[in-house]
This record gives structure tokens, C-alpha cells and sequence, in this order.
DNA sequence: TGGTAGCGTAAGCCATCGCTTATCAAGCGG
DNA sequence: CCGCTTGATAAGCGATGGCTTACGCTACCA
């Protein structure tokens, strides 16, 4: 029961696998916005939209404030973190690693 | 022929989204590592592990280097840059925007 | 108070994807 | 030189996932 934690940055991967759906999550880079002005100019329809805020959501990406009728969605800081520690861990050893290996190699290379 | 100019970090977060990939991607954390060693201890079979190593591969996140009849895969620091810089990207905007909703709901709230 | 705007959900379809088994190619060692 | 080891590839299958259309619901507005 410890083989794999499942850790936080499992479903913001996948949350953030699908071009379509990152594209979703980019448009709210510049502030917060409402379904529709998400969906505006996207090549899928506003349901699609909904679903995929739905996954974000739930991936802890993205926020939700009702405002009416309508629906503000927020990016989430927070939801990003994970993301970043796995980014940066692995960064750190990939790059000492290929150190490593690249003067082992040297060793006895021309 | 430009709505989606297919940025390089789209085959990454593609090659990182599935986690059995990522438990590959991570293995070469410590070093170059042949086929089997990364398939031991691996929930897939190694033909699994060859296909994943492929995907890795093409996205540029892993190099090969053929040793005799093995082959030594590793990790490409390269490969993570253009994730890098979409996170660090979208960090900052999304602190960005996230500090200017605040301060502008803290105009008329309690 | 009827109408409409704005979203979420349901059902269903089609494509993609990950995995397995089976097969094949290549290099090393006896 | 033959056999074993090591990997990659092929074919096929089961499951997952994203998209669309259709529908239901809530809140504003005249």
C-alpha cells in the first residue's frame, strides 16, 4: 500500500496533458473569466470548455466563484506547486547526473 | 497554419502525462540505466517499457546510446527546458493576476 | 412573471493509447 | 559457429478520454 504515494503532481499532469485543455488553463493567465469568454474563440464548444474546467478543477488548478448566472474561473497558484517541486527535483538530478555521466564518459574518451 | 504553433513543451507534458511513463522518466533520475534494469522492479512488461522509452525519446526528454547488445538510455536535461520555462511562465502570470484579483475584490469586500 | 442568458450534466461515439504476447534482429560468449 | 541474451517491433485488444448534441437548471431582466 505504498508502491506508488500518488502524488500531487499526478493529476496536474494529467490535467495538463491534453493541448486543449492547457490551452483552457492559459487563457486565464491575464485574470480571471467567465465559461464563455473562455470558450470564445476556442476551436471546441462551451461544453467541452466545461468539462475541461472541470478537470482543472479538480486538479486544484483552477478556482470557481459563481457571480451570478455566470461562472468565474481563476487560475490557482497553489494547484501549480506540485508541478514545479517535481519540475525542479528532477532538473536538479537530471543535471547532476549528466555531469556524472559526461565525466565518467571523459574518462577514458578522446 | 499558425493557430497552434505546437510548442515543444507539448510533447513533454504528452510523454509525462502517463505516470508508469514518468516512473521510467524518474529511474534515469540517478543515472544512464539499459532496458532491464529499468524494467525490473516494474509494474509493465519490458516491451511496455521499450514503447514508453520511445515516446521519451521522441519528445527529447531521454537519449540512447547502444552498448553492445544493451541499450543505455539517459536522461536529456534538454528535454525539460521548454517545461521549465512554461512553468516558470505561467508562474509568474498566474501569481501575477492571482495578487491583482485580490487586490481588486479587497476594493469592496468586508 | 414569462423569457432569456449562462452553465453544468447525460448519453453516446470515435479515436487514441497503453499493455500483452509473439516474432525478429543483433551482438557476445562458449 | 551456435546459442543465449538484450531490445525493438508487429498485431491486436480493452480501456480511457475528449467531443458533440440534447437537456435541465438557476439567476437576471423587462
Amino acid at each position: 500500500m505504498s508502491a506508488r504515494p500518488a502524488a500531487a503532481s499526478d493529476r496536474a499532469f494529467a490535467a495538463l496533458a491534453d493541448p486543449t485543455r492547457r490551452r483552457v488553463f492559459e487563457r486565464l493567465r491575464a485574470g480571471p473569466l467567465p465559461v464563455a469568454r473562455i470558450a470564445e474563440g476556442m476551436p471546441v464548444s462551451r461544453p467541452a470548455v466545461s468539462q475541461h474546467l472541470k478537470v482543472l478543477k479538480e486538479a486544484g488548478l483552477v478556482t470557481e466563484r459563481p457571480e451570478g448566472t455566470r461562472n468565474v474561473y481563476s487560475i490557482d497558484p497553489k494547484g501549480l506547486a506540485p508541478l514545479r517541486r517535481w519540475l525542479n527535483e528532477m532538473w536538479d538530478e537530471a543535471l547532476d547526473a549528466f555531469a556524472r555521466a559526461v565525466e565518467e564518459e571523459g574518462d577514458g574518451e578522446e
